[in-house]
DNA sequence: CAGAAACCCACATACGTATTCAGGCATTCA
DNA sequence: TGAATGCCTGAATACGTATGTGGGTTTCTG
């Protein structure tokens, strides 16, 4: 087990320049076939591959993508929000096929994470996924962007967005998930999520689906929005907080499946049938939401196109070309839990 | 914006030489605790940052760690196993608190990534999480541990693994699913998932499973094991395989989480009742788990303490210590699909 | 007060690659 | 045949950091 071959091994052994080597391994046209053949065939004879560092440290770029997973509320919690999980495998094999390698992390706002990580040069770029929208994220987004770190990140899109964003399109959604509540004979429609504009995402979802029933003509009652983060906790305990409130309701929309999931736990321990008592509708679909009894009829948000978006853009910025913060459609899943034969 | 500071820069600001400022930066104890404090205070003001690639570069190692998930059987699908995506999330902290980066890939059999990788310098070693036993999987191993890269793996453990795996009991796992299963009056169980040695890890749940049936008297009827991979389709399709044979059974014993809810959802659509008609326990414990209706009684891998350990383990390797194989132990959790009161 | 020790720091250099520049050789054309 | 043109290749160098070595100054000790 000798020493890893360099450059300059290969190039002794095949009687040229340390220079030539690296040009023919590279592609470069300035080698002759010939002696490109013969070098190619000894590198791969000693299994030699490119020191990266040092292939970096000269270029000045890494191929190298960062993820990072902007995590807010609990900081001990080693979970990740599901949905970001499901767009990982898509990111993942994304960044392999534009032969990028992807390095990840998870941080909460305290650490400065993003703003050390392009500049100790590991990543040429970053991914930021996570929920949110308070002072000191805005904060780290404009030191961002003031260092010319090329970033893109998930979330709200809207004109006055800060850098590339890529995202769904959460009103859209929303309308047409109440909407699809309304037209199945449902009035009473509970919103379980945050509503305001710390909570982007969740806002636009609330905004679709106050539109939907203005819409119908149906009466808005404050009492029927109820406040839940992303956990499937939260979704429990927002079922049991809209239920102390005594305001009635017959359908419920939940701003994630994990709220939804969680709402139908409660409900089924106060004795509630699904859809039958409280039809549901939840946003997300992710892969528990058809595993659920019944089958949870949601807002499709295409995670695989979503990781594609976000690792092709960013690599568009890095290059300089052309970028434009789009939003994905949203697509209604009916499954069982709306009620909808 | 101007060029990224170095630590040239820093030392023509603090009157001191390039060495100086590495030396202070780095805590060594060589430098004098007043121009330590005066190049702290520039670095910072700077905002200079260490360029991880020349440090990689002179100091060979590169503080990073690679995750490699080895997904054999669909190379398009972009879907991760669930259970490791659980475990990644103890893996990416911990890694944080080691103060290690992580690099994630995911790649198929065909791909020498793996081989490549430690070799480019890219990362000090490999934590790989895979199925499967197959000779191009051994042979890669191989290659390995004979260019000493360094590597962890979860998987199968027993006394002959190549290399260091941490892994879960899983005979152990398998004996007390069972065993569970006859306790409450089960005497007809069916196995579900592959049961050979390609997939060691399903191989020992079945032994154990077997051995559970043995202890108590009762005659293992072939039959009843149906091959299945790690998906809820296969649990599925194992289920409707099973009655399409006319073998009678009144308990399932499914080898992942996923086969079971997909055995659950055929079970349905043939109008059996889980737990009455049969009763049902998965193993892995994953978080869809206790979303199933009813809520499936489970074998619990502990995953956030294995991802902990597989990034221990890699690093006391990488720091050429003692590194052990180890099986965390398996932990029934009862809930309702097994009909226990 | 001389010598030794301790303490700081600068000089030189290596890590392995990619790129600029210049030059050698063969080919072609006048 | 001499010069011009292309085509390959080698020499030199930079990327930014970390570390071995040696020299200078201060402090301590007898």
């Amino acid at each position: 087990m000798s020493r890893k071959p360099t450059s300059f091994d290969i190039a002794q052994l095949a009687g040229v320049s340390q220079p030539t080597v690296s040009r023919a391994l590279s592609g470069s046209s300035t080698v002759s076939e010939k002696t490109r053949k013969r070098i190619e065939a000894i590198a791969q004879q000693l299994n030699y591959t490119v020191d990266k560092n040092a292939s970096s440290l000269r270029k000045r770029e890494t191929n190298t993508l960062a993820l990072l997973f902007y995590e807010d509320p609990t900081p001990d919690e080693t979970g990740i929000n599901p949905f970001f999980l499901s767009m990982l495998g898509s990111v993942v094999r994304t960044c392999a096929l534009r032969q990028y390698d992807l390095l990840i992390s998870m941080q909460h706002m305290a650490s400065n994470w993003h703003v050390e990580f392009e500049e100790s040069r590991k990543a040429d770029g970053i991914i930021l996924l996570g929920h949110g929208d308070f002072e000191p994220y805005r904060a780290k987004l404009d030191q961002l962007m003031e260092q010319g770190t090329h970033f893109v990140r998930w979330g709200h899109v809207n004109e006055r967005s800060l850098g590339t964003v890529i995202g769904c399109d959460n009103f859209r959604g929303g309308y047409d998930a109440t909407q699809h509540l309304i037209a199945h004979g449902r009035r009473r429609i509970a919103f379980l999520g945050h509503a305001n504009e710390h909570y982007p995402e969740f806002f636009d979802r609330y905004r679709g689906h106050i539109e939907a029933q203005r819409s119908a003509g149906i009466k808005v009652v404050a009492a029927r929005q109820v406040d839940a983060i992303i956990t499937e906790q939260a979704g429990h305990d927002a079922v049991n907080a809209l239920m102390a409130t005594g305001v009635k309701f017959d359908a419920i929309f939940a701003a994630s499946d994990m709220i939804a999931i969680g709402a139908m736990r409660a409900l089924s321990e106060h004795g509630l049938d699904v859809p039958n008592d409280i039809a549901i509708v939840g946003f997300d679909d992710l892969p528990a939401a058809s595993m659920t009894r019944p089958p949870l009829t949601t807002v499709q948000q295409d995670f695989r196109r979503a990781g594609e978006m976000l690792v092709d853009a960013l690599i568009r910025q890095i290059r300089n070309e052309d970028v434009n913060t789009a939003a994905l459609p949203a697509k209604l899943i009916v499954r069982k839990s709306c009620g909808a034969h």
